[in-house]
DNA sequence: ATTATTGCAAAACCTTTGCAGCCTA
DNA sequence: TAGGCTGCAAAGGTTTTGCAATAAT
């Protein structure tokens, strides 16, 4: 992501901050910027993980709440794809909208858009007389790439090494 | 349900577990019939406490294990419906393909097809050289109906009784 | 008779919460 | 300085697991 975006992407959390009377403390700021440099769609505790691998020490309560306000401000989407316990996040801001295609092997996370989707959305809406907010589409599927296989061995193996 | 429905997903299921060597216990029959009264979309704990309400013991690790075999045959269907934590289930014998819209004030769920989504899938499936297995739409809404409201209520009453 | 399955409780897992102390405004 | 925010650890809710007892084959 361009310089000039993660600036503008911090402007647009400090405004949001602001607005909503919440404070711009440094750990805010510095998760925004982290999960900006990510390309994933990450969990929460991989996020956490990370910043403490970088020696930068914040809490894992600070984390879900930073994650939960990134997520008001509309800087981040949350998801839960199937049958995985714990969701994923991926940034917003200056995205257009997609949807995914999940392996159930090796849970890889593929993105695509078709505007059909939204057509859908509006038709159903209309048929049921409701304000639809956000839609959630996933497709799982068995990806034919080599690198799949690579993911489910390398996977074993670590389970295999843990028991 | 009709009756002799239900006698067709028992058998249905008799055959999956003969077919992959798993026993056909009481308590797995049992489960499944009661899965079958119900027209919900349930989660395993509730169907845990229905079962325990009707006299009917069984213990949450048989409720959680026979869901799942449910799930393998292809009886039932679980989802994630947004942030809610726990999944829910519904019954999938002999029912068409359907998506759904789930409130986000009240959490009622409602089903709907439209044909589109299996174009997409398909599309999407060749384009990324994969085979989808299944796939999940979910619209999030506010439902403009009157008994949202009420339950919104209900469910305030619920938690503030409760504390 | 074998051994898969059950029930129970404890553990695991992700997430939220309570509280003392810190730091933004 | 006031009180929102943090870190820590403990609690919460859902699901899984270990093991002895039970029941299906």
């Amino acid at each position: 992501m361009a310089l000039s975006n993660i600036n503008t992407v911090k402007k647009s959390f400090q405004e949001f901050l602001d607005t909503k009377g919440y404070r711009k403390t440094h750990e805010r700021l510095t998760i925004l910027e982290h999960i900006y440099e990510r390309n994933d769609h990450f969990e929460a505790d991989e996020l956490y993980l990370a910043l403490k691998q970088l020696n930068y020490h914040v809490s894992r309560a600070t984390v879900y709440n930073t994650l939960e306000l990134l997520v008001e401000a509309e800087l981040i989407i949350k998801h839960q794809f199937g049958n995985k316990i714990s969701s994923r996040y991926e940034k917003a801001y200056g995205r257009r909208q997609h949807d995914h295609v999940v392996c159930v092997d090796c849970q890889k996370v593929t993105e695509f858009c078709d505007p059909r989707i939204q057509n859908i959305q509006n038709m159903v809406g209309e048929f049921f007389n409701c304000e639809i907010l956000h839609h959630s589409l996933t497709f799982y599927s068995k990806c034919k790439q080599v690198d799949c296989s690579e993911r489910m061995k390398m996977n074993l193996k670590e389970q295999n090494n843990e028991k």
